[in-house]
DNA sequence: TGTACATCAGTGAACGCGCGTTCACTGATGTAC
DNA sequence: TGTACATCAGTGAACGCGCGTTCACTGATGTAC
């Protein structure tokens, strides 16, 4: 072997990172191969030393972004610990740095668009939605669920929307309807 | 004049319903412009005798989406058109048919990561709020911002999951949670 | 320990393709006389 | 009413560009002797 193991593993890695980012910045058609492997500090010939085509990238950038953001907001052990979850997830930061954050606001329009979704979509779906299961909205039998798609839609919108206080009330009333009382 | 000023608008006319349609259906990034000038029955060459640019065709395009949106959901006039309004919009049909669709499920993603959102985006959200406002979800003074993101993300989250089983909860979930009581 | 060879991650030029956009041209129609 | 001209929506070839992908080659490293 001319590089060891290790050193495949870690490019690999680095690519995946900055495949991770970018899909969740720029959407899944808006990222770029080339621009992509020189963020890695490659040329692009490498890539396919690394990934078969850029749809499997794609899958495995998108396995990698569910993984990063079930650490981020892991299953909160109590209220604090949910509350905590949802100021953050509805949090300016969040909205502002789609790159770094939840891929559901980000790419599931997309996903659904095309009409190649993954199993990690549905894995986190059903992660958040048992996460949120005890939030206060009180929507009954699948409460987890309906929380889940309303700061989905929540962070989208606040994104979408021109008018920046509309935005941070969209934020703001999401986080109060769903917030554990004190 | 060699047409009729009538000609011309019709012809304009037909690009904005179809570029409508495809944007709504494959996104902004993915509508190509020679292939939609095909879908209205023209050579590419003739675009730029109605649009400046493909953004302008954008967001005239979107202007269209959120007007027909507005016409297919007009704000309810009593509980039952409320619930006409709930039962439509989280639809099976409106899921599986996005070109049809809302713009706010298929577009605001795309149209918040490019930063080129259009006022119209902002008209339809306040506009839907207040229509859900007397909705039952009982969140407080900004309850129909709460109901909007709910069904927002539930429709986007519907199509992006795999699972058919979870993609009809998620609908049903949010359709009972905000459904005016009988 | 030192030398010869095999491996293969990474380079960089090139592939065909579709993109948004431009442009010389056509030809059906409206207007002027 | 009939003819000559002006208009301009639409055609179709071409533009440069970035896309995903391929490939002959390089050269640093690990392995064999």
């Amino acid at each position: 072997m001319r590089y060891t193991d290790k050193h495949k593993a870690e490019t690999r890695a680095r690519i995946l990172s900055e495949a991770s980012r970018r899909l969740r910045q720029d959407g899944i058609a808006g990222t770029g191969l080339a621009p992509l492997m020189q963020g890695a500090g490659l040329t692009h010939g490498a890539f396919y030393a690394h990934f078969a085509t850029k749809d499997a990238l794609v899958q495995a950038a998108l396995d990698d972004a569910v993984g990063q953001t079930l650490e981020r907001w892991p299953p909160p052990a109590d209220a604090a610990g949910l509350q905590a979850f949802l100021d953050s997830y509805l949090s300016a930061q969040h909205r502002d740095d789609p790159g770094a954050g939840c891929p559901l606001p980000s790419l599931a329009a997309e996903l659904g668009l095309r009409g190649t979704p993954s199993a990690s979509t549905d894995m986190l779906v059903a992660r958040f939605a048992r996460a949120l299961d005890g939030c206060k909205l009180d929507a009954g039998p699948n409460n987890g669920l309906v929380a889940l798609a309303a700061i989905v839609g929540a962070l989208t919108l606040s994104r979408a929307v021109v008018d920046q206080p509309t935005s941070q009330r969209i934020l703001a009333a999401v986080r109060a309807a769903l917030s554990v009382p004190d």
